[in-house]
DNA sequence: ATTTATTATGCAAACGTTTGCGGTAACGTT
DNA sequence: AACGTTACCGCAAACGTTTGCATAATAAAT
């Protein structure tokens, strides 16, 4: 740990009989700089190890070529694909990485966001916690600094959001059970306030609309938390109605795999008395037995697309705050769960 | 994005008749300040947001409060659980962190390594890739840097390494089966030069000593990249034989889920004829049926110890450079594939 | 009343880099 | 011969903060 101290350019410049000026000019490729003098201030940097610190010229150009990334839960499978895409996109670009969790927490989400500026990150990528309701203070910290959401996002906040076909891929997972025969679908969804569930609410109603099924408000179950034990629960809610559904459109994986756990408890048969359909084509979803039909989230394109706006919003700052939606497109996965096995 | 700047030192000291030195001081506590003096500038800092600019700071006192983590695959279970452990100790301690992939890339990451400290980073959490053999950069970066290795070490980089009791873990998941009556147990590992495989696969072997049970050189398989699809391949292998194994020690829970899946396939009792323990604890082994008995590690707490102990080598620089090794205890989660169903 | 501690504050340098501006020398143009 | 260009290069300021040292004001001691 001796903590040898870098080189300086001043120190090349003493080498060298040169101005500080003129090597930092010349290490920059400046055109000013003749080009045996730029060879040769370039070779002697290599020599002496030379590494410009990053921190002095950050600090005077206020470009530092970090972003903040914060997300509610970097352990959730979808969020750490799309952190995969984000540093790798990032790092292409020549850009670090801060990456910091909310754990769904709204106050320490605003905090984190103030560290940041505060830290000279040049923008910020932003998935919100859960229950996003007060934005003022992000909508401070926005005009002083570039933002893009991304999966979590809010309308109530205008910048770019990045987010997949919500709607759309609902719409299309809801028409293939149709197709398949099903009549009666069941969804688990989230209670309001839930920019992605709202969406896939919707998805679900149009299809059914399209197809002239009417709307069993029985059958439409929400629940604050969603996970594995809800999805087991509300599975025996639906299990214990006199008219069983015929399929179960989770909003979301692990509601999903709930789903059929209970459903293999009670003996049921899947697909054929009740099929399943989840969301997000997490890792689970091919170990489960049967394995789950499912929407896939290509979670580094969000990342990497993220990335890509927020990078070119820090190049050409706007003055115009705009509400600006980019979908990625996602497929859906058809596996055992509604198709049945070929065993 | 108006890009409003921040307001400064020299802003508050304008203000308030002062130099910007006393204000300062004010603001960090030095008891050369007069309580009042100190109260009028901290409430105006309030009231005008202030925020110290930290790349300043960072600049002139060679401290910039970040650390550098370096990790092999972002998404993978045990990794996003560490770096949620590494995240929630560096928060309350007043640190930020940059992550890194290296993509189990050798090259990849001593360049990672480089940027960090060109960055100046003040140190670096580091899980190694894959196949580390070339050193000498990494000592290189050694004697300017305190780095501590966590999860994925080696021994021929001296610094402290923060990993599980690697190989106790795996005399008791082997004793385990042992106690169950097993006898003819295979293992699933990975070939030589894996830090983390050679210390399960010396507790293996310590247990069959320990119990009096011949090495059974036939049922001790290798691969290279361990998986789900490497762990059913070998499984097939396992079930060819004229004597199978009564059980399988998978080295990593994804081989575990591989070998269940194909045993399933094969309609091969769990655990009655084959039982099967994982490694991890991943979320698939819940998933998985039967449930997988596997050892837990405690990702946020191998996180948070190595945090600890790369700022404690921070706070207090040591001149000789020492090998410490810090063991996390784990334990073993008994499921369904090696003690079978209550149902 | 003078010196000596004590307390509170300010000055100015330093950290390493970038960059506008100005300067010099050499060369070409009329 | 005088002037304008061009090609290189250096000076010095600036970024926002911390900190050793000096200084001023006040209190205490002689």
């Amino acid at each position: 740990m001796a903590k040898k101290r870098n080189t300086t350019l001043k120190e090349l410049a003493q080498e060298l009989n040169l101005s500080i000026s003129t090597v930092s000019r010349a290490l920059n490729g400046h055109p000013d700089i003749s080009s045996e003098t730029m060879e040769k201030v370039k070779r002697l940097a290599r020599q002496m190890h030379y590494v410009p610190n990053l921190f002095a010229r950050g600090f005077r150009s206020r470009e530092t070529y970090i972003l903040g990334v914060i997300v509610p839960n970097i352990s959730h499978m979808l969020t750490a694909t799309m952190l995969k895409g984000i540093l790798e996109e990032a790092e292409v670009r020549g850009y670090r990485v801060i990456i910091s969790e909310s754990k769904n927490n709204e106050t320490k989400q605003v905090e984190m966001l103030e560290t940041m500026t505060q830290f000279g990150v040049d923008g910020v990528l932003m998935s919100l916690a859960r229950k996003t309701t007060r934005v003022e203070e992000v909508l401070e910290v926005l005009d002083r600094l570039p933002i893009v959401l991304f999966d979590k996002v809010s309308n109530k906040i205008p910048c770019t959001q990045v987010v997949i076909n919500e709607e759309e891929a609902a719409f299309n997972a809801v028409g293939h059970l149709l197709e398949l025969g099903k009549r009666r679908i069941a969804i688990i969804k989230e209670i309001e306030n839930s920019y992605n569930s709202e969406k896939r609410y919707a998805g679900y109603l149009r299809a059914l609309n399209a197809h002239g099924i009417p709307i069993n408000e029985k059958i439409i179950l929400s629940t604050e938390d969603i996970s594995i034990d809800r999805g087991k629960h509300l599975t025996r809610i639906l299990l214990s109605m006199k008219e069983r559904p015929d399929a179960i459109f989770a909003i979301t994986d692990d509601a999903a795999i709930g789903a059929i756990q209970t459903l293999h408890r009670f003996k049921v048969d899947i697909p054929e008395e009740i099929a399943v359909v989840g969301f997000s084509n997490s890792a689970h979803s091919t170990i489960i037995d049967p394995a789950l039909t499912t929407v896939d989230q290509p979670g580094d394109r969000i990342g990497r697309t993220a990335v890509k706006f927020l990078i070119d919003e820090i190049k050409n700052p706007k003055n115009e705050i705009v509400t600006k939606s980019v979908e990625i497109k996602t497929n859906l996965i058809v596996r055992d769960s509604t198709l049945g096995s070929y065993v």
